[in-house]
DNA sequence: CTTTTTAAATTGGTAATACCAATACTCGGA
DNA sequence: TCCGAGTATTGGTATTACCAATTTAAAAAG
């Protein structure tokens, strides 16, 4: 009786390796044949699976190119905001509110549910971030550092969790992208910003969500308050030229 | 040059006469070799089709059976994301964390910044709210409760925090809509719900940010464990069913 | 050495065929 | 008249082959 066709099978595991983050917007699906054969399945199976993916817009298929994933499924949450952000630059800040209540359950939940590979990923991010300091691109570091913060996200296991997040650090990224490198060129900002990494990673690895859920609000925290300055400080030289008009 | 796929084709005619009335709901289709060889295609085109339409909820397929035309029109979903966690049952609890994170703090947030008419309009909707109970209707009741929470997120004045959990709240009433009625019929359910409810308003509507905060995490975790005994019984419920077979 | 051209490899699109499994139907027997 | 077994029908899957568009890389021209 829990007959399912084996083409729903399929396009619910692609579905869910979306969901996941297996298959990130934009990335090109192996060939069909490949595919087929690694799934262990037919190849009409598979295209009748690809073309109800196909059709619910999940993916888009270029003859004698590949099929490839379809970008803005992250923006169904955020599209509406990108506009809204462009008017009102406060909301920038409504952004870091939501992290801060948002990074401390996900911290809490990956130190109660990492598994060891997930363990081995944040790390990883880790050590990149930490790399790419001093090397002199600021976005680049910038997105290490959100890469760093999702990998403890995907770590927490929840789903909608890790698309809500990804879509707030696009957004971040988008309307602050210009302010960024302040954050991470002063010295007197980046060295606690290091420390404050370091003990949320380490309350993670150990399994204690209470110290990993302090960690990163402390960490959110002390970012707010810096940018907070950086933005006041960028305001006051604004009247500063003002005045010498 | 603008080469469509011959399944597209196929399932685009299919539509035109199901809208035209010359395939009518509960109808049975031809049989698919003979409608391929009708339609002097080959039969994996036709059944990636049929597939597609059926993905959309269009078709019903019983194997052995036949291929019928549903009856009921459902408005199919365009949000792809949407589409990809109604598949996943365990996104409901996903989405109850994430409210637990973030009512905390938009509760929070909306005992320091409400305005006037921010109380007032959340007391309008607490009344309507409580004016629903009863009725038969719990599907509307729900409606009613969740735009009882929204006021309270809108008293936050976080715009991004509103999107968001705009989008939550469709995503969990279109996930558990058919287990609703249970959390708002049960008596020894709802009589702390709405304690609850109304500790949460008085505390936005005083201005105290640490017990609206509580009181909206109190109100969270009830209401997922409410629901996870709901889920466990309906489990057990079904380990009975399969006893009896 | 760079640019352009061309040919081969890769990839999705379609078709034909065969066989399996579940269902529907028919016909014979009670 | 009803019921049950057998058969035909129907959807599900797999295999194979070939076509068409694209991509890639090698080769040729500058």
């Amino acid at each position: 009786m829990e007959q399912q066709r084996i083409s729903d099978q399929i396009a619910e595991s692609l579905m869910a390796k979306i969901a996941e983050g297996e298959l990130k917007p934009g990335e090109r699906l192996p060939a069909e044949r490949a595919l087929a054969s690694r799934l262990g399945v037919s190849r009409p199976s598979l295209r009748e699976a690809i073309q109800k993916l196909n059709s619910k817009g999940l993916l888009e298929t270029r003859r004698g190119g590949g099929t490839y994933i379809r970008e803005g499924i992250e923006p169904s949450f955020v599209d509406p905001l990108l506009a809204i952000l462009k008017e009102l630059p406060e909301s920038r800040f409504d952004v870091l509110e939501i992290r801060h209540a948002l990074e401390g359950s996900a911290a809490y939940y990956a130190a109660l549910r990492s598994s060891e590979s997930d363990k081995a990923n944040i790390r990883r991010k880790f050590e990149t971030m930490i790399g790419k300091h001093g090397i002199g691109d600021p976005m680049d570091e910038a997105r290490a550092d959100a890469e760093f913060h999702l990998s403890i996200v995907e770590a927490s296991h929840n789903l909608v969790l890790l698309h809500v997040m990804r879509g707030l650090f696009t957004l971040l990224m988008s309307s602050i992208s210009h302010n960024l490198e302040k954050l991470y060129t002063l010295p007197r900002v980046f060295q606690p910003l290091s420390n404050q990494h370091r003990r949320l990673m380490e309350a993670v690895l150990e399994g204690d969500p209470e110290r990993a859920r302090q960690a990163a609000q402390a960490h959110l925290t002390f970012v707010e308050e810096s940018l907070q300055q950086i933005f006041r400080q960028l305001a006051s030289n604004r009247e500063h030229l003002r005045e010498l008009n």
